[in-house]
DNA sequence: GCCCACCCGTAC
DNA sequence: GACGTACGGGTGGGCC
């Protein structure tokens, strides 16, 4: 160590909080704040290149009380709590610290001050230079020939005619200063009314502390009067100010030798906080301009055997399946894209077929080797959109074990609106800032664009497991983010990523649907829409196409020249079901056709014309895709086809699931959590009046009306629960005045009545509302009882509507979520109990709050007690959860 | 022929 | 503009 270098000492403490509340609100892309992190440590970037080869401590306060909280229990009291944003950026500050080589000291029962000013004092004493790195103005009590403070932050020093300058007193007098002015942050008692001007007047009239004590009695006025008040209590506070330069430390400056940086962990760190311009300089190549993954194309069994040997060893697998085909129940594979760690990447080709093709192994081939690998439990497997793979494997007989990392629901959990979808290219392209290969530079685009079979082996190799090489990259820098303070890792771990194989299960068995039903309601309602087209002709006075919005609105307003009640979005007059209805009331022929026809014709179209198209030659089945990664608010959706908008509300359309049916032997169980996010309400909100309803199992719509209409129970019309039920959907819903108004069709001013009458009869509600909208704006998002977040960016836009769609959105989120957890929780419950026998019985669907599940009539009844079992202790809610369940040999019959 | 915006309507 | 979350069918217009 260079005797003649200066030992630096930094005030990380004082840097912290300053960085913090100066700096603007820095985040990651998943928003962990960084703001102080970045302050922090590019300060001591700075520092360590100013003072290269000078021992350095950077001192922290450490955690619990100091000795000053024994000598007056006040001190530091009024200090508020710290910021969460601020304190979840500590750990990641010693972490960078500790990388950078640099001795960080954090010693218990005093502050940092303290240990910064015992250690000036061990150098003073070795004739040695001190450089302090602060921006407390305490510090400069410690000035003198040898010891000099720098404020990095605004690039000033203070030397002893610096200290003298800025204060008005020299350093020997700043805690006689201090003691003077008090500190109401500290809680530190001063004299009233006294500041920096008369505290250093007084000092530089009288010569110290003591001697403006004993010369109280001459100070005139009523500072003069406030100082003889203190009096008593100056020593103390000086005695609180004085920093101390003897503490038992633990450690000399010899120790203080800065060591190598680790790069590795720094680049993790900066990477994880985003700090690109760091990165660089560690000589870290941008991701988006890595060079293309080069795969090994694997063609004969042995280098594939040798491969899976590597991947066994290292006890994990990346992987993702080339394929083709429309839907994954038909599709078949052509190669296979593994991974086992970052670079070291291979493609397996089984059904490349174009002329001129390589040699490739066959999918028996692949299989008969790789089996063991993918279904085992103990070889951790990462990819993009697993459930996926999981299906496509499992239509091609391999059980995938050992579903560990899915990128894409972590990119979900982390942050389910952040992405604009949560492919793999959307999230790349966030969290890498990479372009992951795109398949139309090797199979072209539009109508000639090829199917992956005759593309290239080397060309489709590179692609896939470019893919492969993004996952694996994209999971090291999302795991870490799941697990970092406020993430909800756990949301992640124990629901959406064990769900997966559930789903999985769920699609592969699929739902059975009488194709003949829907057929032959699909006749029926041609015939009818025929009748009711020729009807429409006749009112209109011409013919025209009856699925034509526009066609329609000019035979509704220019030529029948109708009242226009209601204009679209992009200002067109409307001819949506209300208006409608409201033109058919006031006794329009037209109308009324035209809504019969629609309501038959989205029948026809959507479900007895489409649903049996979907029907899996081979199964005979439905298998719907579940998304698990699209609802912001942690819903599932269902597409291709869609079974969770099945009609239900109308006879007619209950035919629908008429045709939903069970197999042979079979019978359908269809259980409902009932009112489940009105009881997430009443557990969120804590209000009395809401729990009371239903401890009592009232009908809560029933209930809600005799509060806001004030009746008993039994008194409550038809009419007034009708309305009582609009409002209780409202409140989910976040509604607003106008909109009950327009449900219940009547004035602004009568639903603004109901709904302060509700608020009124639950306070506990009113205030949960408020409570969410307050936390919606103060942190950007809001979360489920089990803690998934959805971030709200809008919550503060200038556009009002914007802003108040994204508060009915941050309303709606808590109850919709956690609804969405329970149930989730539950469908894992179910599937345990019902993997033990699939055969005897199975989930086939899920809608929301309802699941369907195909069982043996013979099991029947002790499959709906364990299914309803599990369902109501999915969670232990301020509320008991209800489930209703009916049991049919088809869907309809089952409610 | 393909894609997309728009309107509308189904579910919870 | 006005009540949250989805998916998808038909129309009609633009693009290749």
């Amino acid at each position: 160590m260079a005797a003649d270098k200066p030992l630096l000492l930094v005030d990380g403490s004082s840097y912290l909080f300053r960085a913090f509340h100066a700096l603007p609100d820095l985040r990651t892309l998943d928003r962990f704040p960084t703001g102080a992190i970045r302050g922090v440590i590019g300060m001591l970037r700075k520092l360590a290149d100013d003072f290269e080869g000078s021992p350095v401590a950077v001192v922290f306060d450490a955690s619990g009380p100091t000795f000053r909280n024994a000598l007056f229990p006040a001190y530091k009291a009024n200090r508020p709590r710290m910021a969460d944003d601020l304190r979840v950026q500590i750990q990641p500050i010693f972490d960078i610290i500790e990388a950078m080589g640099m001795p960080l000291l954090r010693v218990p029962d005093v502050e940092a001050d303290d240990v910064i000013g015992t250690l000036a004092a061990e150098a003073t004493r070795m004739q040695r230079r001190v450089i302090i790195s602060t921006g407390d103005k305490d510090m400069a009590q410690l000035v003198s020939e040898h010891v000099t403070l720098v404020n990095t932050m605004t690039e000033t020093d203070l030397d002893r005619d610096g200290v003298l300058a800025k204060h008005g007193v020299p350093p020997e007098l700043i805690v006689d200063y201090l003691a003077l002015m008090g500190d109401s942050i500290d809680n530190i008692p001063g004299v009233p009314k006294v500041g920096p001007k008369t505290a250093a007047k007084w000092l530089n009239q009288y010569g110290s502390l003591d001697a403006v004590i004993e010369h109280a009695n001459q100070i005139k006025g009523k500072v003069g009067e406030n100082l003889r008040q203190s009096v008593q209590q100056l020593p103390l506070s000086r005695q609180l100010t004085t920093i101390r330069c003897d503490v038992e430390i633990g450690v000399g400056i010899t120790d203080l030798t800065v060591r190598p940086p680790d790069e590795e962990k720094l680049r993790a760190y900066f990477e994880r906080y985003e700090f690109k311009p760091w990165l660089e300089e560690l000589g870290v190549v941008d991701a988006a301009t890595l060079v293309p993954a080069e795969a090994q194309v694997i063609a004969n069994r042995e280098s594939l055997a040798a491969l899976l040997d590597r991947a066994r060893t290292a006890g994990r697998l990346t992987l993702g399946i080339e394929t083709v085909g429309a839907r994954w129940m038909d599709v078949a594979p052509v190669g296979v894209a593994l991974g086992i760690e970052q670079g070291d990447l291979a493609y397996v080709p089984v059904g490349h077929d174009y002329v001129g093709a390589p040699p490739q192994l066959t999918w028996a081939d692949f299989v008969d080797l790789a089996r063991p690998l993918l279904e085992s439990a103990a070889i951790a497997k990462t990819g993009q959109d697993l459930k996926t793979v999981k299906n496509v494997l499992a239509r091609n007989g391999v059980e995938l074990r050992g579903v560990a990392n899915d990128t894409m629901l972590e990119s979900y959990v982390l942050d389910s609106v952040g992405a604009r979808r949560h492919s793999l290219e959307d999230i790349a392209g966030k969290y890498l800032g990479a372009d992951v290969p795109a398949y139309e530079a090797i199979a072209g685009k539009g109508a000639k664009q090829l199917t992956v079979n005759a593309i290239a082996v080397d060309a489709a190799g590179a692609y896939a497991a470019g893919r492969v090489d993004v996952a694996t990259r994209l999971h090291e820098t999302l795991r870490p983010r799941l697990e970092s303070a406020g993430a909800p890792a756990r949301v992640y771990d124990e629901i959406d990523l064990p769900l997966l194989s559930v789903l999985s299960r769920i699609e592969c068995r699929g739902a059975l649907v009488d194709a003949g039903l829907l057929e032959e309601h699909s006749r029926e309602l041609a015939e009818r829409l025929r009748d009711l087209t020729e009807q429409a002709y006749a009112a209109a006075g011409r013919e025209f196409n009856l699925g034509s919005t526009k066609q329609l609105q000019e035979i509704l307003y220019d030529e029948l020249g109708l009242p226009v009640l209601k204009k679209t979005r992009k200002r067109q007059r409307s001819t949506e079901e209300s208006v409608l209805s409201e033109l058919a009331a006031r006794n329009h022929e037209l109308p009324r056709v035209i809504l019969e026809h629609r309501a038959l014709a989205k029948l026809k179209s959507t479900y007895t014309d489409a649903l049996p198209l979907e029907i899996n030659q081979r199964t005979g089945r439905i298998h719907t895709s579940y998304n698990q990664a699209v609802a912001a608010t942690g819903r599932l959706s269902s597409a291709d086809p869609n079974l969770q908008n099945i009609p239900i509300r109308t006879a007619e359309g209950r035919r629908i699931r008429q045709a939903f049916v069970a197999g042979p032997g079979k019978k359908l169980i269809a259980a409902d959590y009932s009112q489940i996010e009105l009881r997430i309400m009443a557990h969120l909100s804590a209000d009395e009046g809401l729990l009371r309803a239903f401890e009592h199992g009232d009908d809560i719509h029933r209930a809600t009306a005799a509060e806001v209409f004030g009746l008993h129970l039994e008194d409550v019309s038809d009419d007034q629960r009708r309305s009582a039920k609009a409002i209780n959907f409202g409140l989910i819903y976040g509604m607003s005045s106008f909109g009950l108004a327009k449900q219940l069709a009547t004035t602004r001013n009568v639903a603004q009545g109901y709904i302060d009458r509700y608020f009124a009869r639950y306070p506990g509600v009113y205030e949960y509302m408020e409570r969410v909208r307050a936390q919606a704006h103060a942190e950007g998002f809001v979360e489920t009882v089990f803690g998934r977040r959805l971030y709200l960016p809008e919550i503060s836009a200038r556009n009002a509507a914007r802003r108040q769609g994204a508060e009915r959105a941050a309303i709606n989120a808590p109850m919709q979520g956690t609804a969405a957890d329970i149930i989730k929780l539950a469908m894992l419950a179910v599937d345990e109990f019902t993997s033990a026998a699939p055969q005897n019985a199975g989930m086939v669907m899920q809608v929301h709050d309802e699941l369907v599940l195909e069982v043996n009539e013979h099991d029947v009844e002790k499959v709906a007690a364990e299914v309803s079992a599990r369902m109501r202790g999915a969670a232990d809610l301020a509320v008991e959860l209800v489930v209703d369940l009916g049991v049919g040999d088809n869907w309809d019959e089952a409610h």
